[in-house]
DNA sequence: ATATTGTATTTTGTATACAATTTAATCTAT
DNA sequence: ATAGATTAAATTGTATACAAAATACAATAT
């Protein structure tokens, strides 16, 4: 299992990527190529290859003969952002129903195991367990293309930035329910379900925004 | 409005895609950069970013150190971005019901008007009517998110490559019923109604499939 | 004949080089 | 001083150049 990706070009885009979700430039910074490429001690060339994939994920934005600059992360994308999920999340979950594996189950079952009955509930634990649970069922689902859709899942990140969107107590039992209908093989409900739970925290995120 | 893009390399993207949505090259092809650069009359450098552009609408695949070569179209992929069309024109046919215009409106009409009561379709027409309509109503719907998915538009052409794949006889009520749900802004509905046309050109696609 | 190794050629990835364009800095006119 | 024009510096896009790797080919051994 040897990928190396584009040999320079994917440690690059690795880096950058971690940099902007981590806040290190500004919003609406410019990420001067010459600049860029002397911090990695390469030349430009390898860079394009980078800035494109990230450009492809919304990350950064190209100016053509101006140069690449860090999105400025809007409100409107991000709920827009999360319209798409709680669509797509709802087709994976119903894949998911049916093509889960036993060790995949047992894999869900245990990200959330230490948080049920718990006094206290450590959030960035569950948020962890959370984000982990909603790529999983991606992943499980098996659609090719779902899970090459890298975008949502960078702006879900940036969402979830902020913190929760809603209190374990709420989502927790949410989780519990739809990999219940997963375990259960019912691709209808685990559907429904995981809709409804995407679409509160979207309306939870819409909410947010308006004030 | 003079989007320029980078200089060479849309032309060349744009050329290239236009090539391989009309299969001049071999499914599987090696995309030779010397090769390709002459053919254009350029050098090697602005392939770089067409073809990754090419590569993010999974028109081609990169392997690092081999080259790019042109992605066989497998029925699985084409089944699985219907999958995920299906559930993203749901969300953009219950957005457009609350955005559109009375000028959208009008013009979604007109792409079948002259359809309604016909006593014979033409096919190629109508298959052009039926995918604008499609791609409108992810534009109206103003979803940015959306819109940026190239990818799953090019797996619908390459679909309806082979054609329709149901009648219009069957499909031309659909159609108008959605239409008539987002003149009605009633969201709820479109989405039911688009989800479940879709969904039925899915299942024929599967089953087209299996044999 | 087939398989395997070693060599030559091709092809990709990256660096350097240069032209075109954009950004900044300076100068002039009101 | 401020606005607009003019020039200088910086930056991007593309071409050329070169090194590393992959492919094709030939030679040897089985």
């Amino acid at each position: 299992m040897e990928i190396q990706h584009q040999d320079l070009s994917y440690e690059i885009y690795k880096r950058l990527k971690a940099m902007i979700l981590a806040n290190e430039f500004e919003a609406g910074a410019k990420l001067k190529q010459e600049q860029i490429a002397s911090m990695f001690g390469v030349s430009r060339m390898p860079l394009h290859r980078a800035f494109q994939m990230l450009e492809n994920e919304m990350l950064i934005e190209s100016i053509p003969r101006r140069g690449y600059f860090v999105t400025k992360i809007n409100a409107n994308q991000l709920i827009d952002a999360f319209e798409c999920r709680e669509a797509l999340e709802g087709v994976a979950a119903r894949r998911a129903a049916q093509n889960i594996t036993k060790d995949q189950l047992e894999y869900l079952k245990s990200l959330f195991e230490k948080f049920i009955g718990a006094q206290e509930i450590n959030v960035p634990e569950y948020l962890e367990s959370d984000q982990e649970f909603h790529n999983m069922i991606m992943k499980i689902s098996g659609n090719q293309i779902l899970n090459r859709l890298e975008l949502l899942g960078n702006n879900t990140i940036r969402t979830f930035r902020g913190g929760l969107l809603r209190p374990p107590r709420e989502t927790l039992p949410e989780h519990l329910g739809i990999l219940a209908a997963i375990e259960k093989g019912d691709g209808e409900l685990a559907e429904k379900l995981i809709r409804e739970h995407t679409h509160k925290s979207m309306e939870t995120l819409r909410e947010r925004n308006k004030k």
